[in-house]
DNA sequence: GCCGTTTTCGGCCCGACTGTTTTCAGTCG
């Protein structure tokens, strides 16, 4: 049983008592568990297997201890399956229409028997739903607008596309009168793979046209609210924005707050009341008066902290590692010294490898590997041995006529299915770097596949395990593997697993290299660049890496060449 | 339901906004 289905249980029970107007407290003491659970690392079902001690982890007591060993050892929850005989099956879903919470489908269902969304839909459409207690026109208008976003299925985007508009609205507000400050903040701020939104914080002097400006800014498609302190507008390409203008003595403290995590700040705020304070957007308060809020370095200092990177805000150990002074050293983009995947004219890519090596260069990297496809990925014209032996002495000709770069040789080699490799063990020999990549046959059992990737980073040969789970963001899942398996076995192996920082990869993710981390092995974030621009994205890898708590040692590829390639041998 | 440097009971994060009201419940982040 996995984390992900025994969390999904403890939501839905959650979702349940919410609907009956149970004990909030209760509720959350279910959703806590849920995140917990969903969070780990490794798998419960394992840990209980190997005897241990759920109950010890936080947030998990004696009576969801007790409920998760009935459903590692039957599969089922009876105290789920009682909640449910008792309402609709749809009724949950309702609550994930946005502006309908626990009270309202409770009164929509005992008053006129909706518990799906089609009948909602029906019954705001008729305007039955204004009859309500509280309920209006207006009421049905947003439920009606939210039902079709919700069957949209849109609301998220990927970072790269937020942050390329959240940056150019912020150069352009700043350039407005009377803008004192401009900093974009939320789930953006902390680098999460997609953002709902963008949050942008500023401060203004009198006369400042700010939100004017925001307005007509060129890519708003939409005003939704404008105010002196808040407005709001939609973008052509259907991102929401909200601009806040604050005060510069609570900036800081609006800044903490409107980056999150909600989990994050929810702790926060409780170790605020440990130590007789208040913390809120506005500031820390001790009684009416305001000890911090100016920045955000005084709100964590305030509350005997160091400042916490945004990209660990996620309440994931963070406030208490900060607390005892063990914070990690992130990673960032002066660490890069190299970088270990991408591919030339030579397969897919749009640039040769003199060009890559010259923009790589520019960036100051010491070293790059030119990896090309192998013959499998036939739609890349992947190289076979002979064709791969020949690039090898362009690689030497770009090096010479370069100057001042490593280029090493490489190869980006298939895990065929059944976890063979696409070249000879020969070529693969005079390889400086070997890559090895799942590219076709995705849908494989979980444990095949596991066996599949595993087999395939057992040949010595191999020195990366690239991409390792094959999703595209918001695209396509990840093919089903045991990560915590294939992290054994790098470790084992002593193989370097892959940060793909390419945006629409992404992958490993943050939890499974935060995973790879605690299980030593060592990472690498590669571009994966297909044309000399795309070596730029490298700052999408180190985000994953940030939040994953990587520092510097954990990425090979900040290490000097000698040492990089003293660790690859194997 | 969980938790404990106010420790086995009595707490549990905070404030704004919306739409409906004439004093506020529900929802959100």
């Amino acid at each position: 049983m996995e984390n992900r289905a025994i969390a999904d249980i403890f939501e839905e029970v959650a979702d349940i008592l919410d609907i009956k107007g149970e004990n909030p407290f209760r509720i959350r003491s279910y959703r806590n568990a849920a995140r917990t659970i969903g969070d780990m690392p490794s798998g419960v079902a394992g840990m209980i297997g190997a005897g241990e001690d759920i109950e010890k982890i936080p947030g998990i007591g004696k009576s969801i201890d007790e409920k998760i060993r009935e459903i590692v050892s039957t599969g089922r929850l009876r105290f789920l399956e009682e909640l449910r005989a008792g309402l609709p099956r749809g009724l949950t879903e309702l609550l994930r229409i946005e502006g309908l919470g626990p009270k309202k489908v409770k009164l929509f269902h005992d008053e006129l028997g909706i518990d799906t969304i089609d009948k909602l839909e029906t019954a705001a459409r008729e305007g039955r739903l204004r009859e309500l207690f509280r309920m209006g026109g207006r009421s049905e208008e947003n439920l009606l607008g939210a039902i079709a976003r919700y069957r949209e299925g849109r609301g998220r985007f990927k970072l790269s596309v937020a942050l390329d508009y959240a940056e150019s609205i912020v150069r352009y507000l700043r350039e407005g009168t009377g803008v004192r400050a401009v900093e974009p903040a939320g789930s953006l701020r902390r680098r999460r793979e997609t953002v709902g939104d963008i949050d942008i914080l500023a401060i203004c002097g009198p006369g400042s046209d700010i939100m004017d400006r925001f307005a007509r800014y060129d890519a708003v498609e939409a005003v939704l609210a404008h105010g002196k302190t808040r407005s709001s507008a939609r973008l052509t390409c259907g991102l929401q924005v909200d601009v806040r203008v604050l005060e510069r003595e609570s900036f800081g403290a609006a800044l903490q707050y409107f980056t999150g995590s909600k989990e994050h700040n929810i702790a926060l705020r409780t170790r605020a009341v440990d130590r007789k304070l208040k913390l809120s957007e506005y500031g820390v308060f001790k009684g009416a008066r305001r000890v911090a809020g100016r920045s955000e370095k005084d709100v964590y200092a305030s509350l005997g902290l160091p400042l916490i990177p945004p990209e660990l805000r996620e309440n994931r150990g963070e406030i208490e590692a900060a607390a005892e002074g063990r914070l990690p050293k992130l990673v960032g983009p002066g660490d890069i010294r190299g970088d270990l995947q991408m591919h030339t004219t030579a397969t897919d890519g749009k640039d040769t490898v003199l060009d890559m090596a010259r923009a790589a260069r520019e960036l100051g990297y010491e070293y790059i590997a030119v990896t090309e496809h192998s013959k499998a990925v036939r739609v890349a014209r992947g190289l076979d041995e002979e064709r791969l032996a020949r690039h090898f002495r362009e690689i030497e000709r770009a090096e010479a006529a370069a100057g001042g770069i490593r280029i090493l040789k490489g190869v980006e080699v298939d895990i065929l299915p059944d976890g063979g490799l696409d070249l000879d063990d020969a070529i693969l020999e005079r390889c400086d770097v070997v890559v090895a990549s799942v590219h076709y046959r995705f849908n494989m059992p979980e444990a095949e596949m596991t066996r599949r990737i595993i087999r395939g980073i057992g040949n010595p040969r191999v020195h990366i395990l690239g991409h390792p789970t094959g999703r595209l963001v918001l695209e396509r899942a990840p093919y089903e593997v045991d990560m915590a398996a294939v992290v054994r076995a790098a470790a084992d192996l002593g193989v370097i697993l892959e940060i793909n920082a390419h945006p629409d990869r992404l992958d490993l993710n943050d939890a499974h290299a935060r995973l790879a981390r605690e299980g030593g092995v060592r990472l690498a974030v590669n571009t994966d660049a297909h044309s000399r621009a795309q070596l730029e994205l490298m700052r999408y890898g180190l985000f994953v890496a940030r939040r994953a708590w990587c520092e510097a040692e954990d990425v090979v590829n900040t290490y000097p060449l000698s040492r990089l390639l003293a660790g690859l041998r194997r």
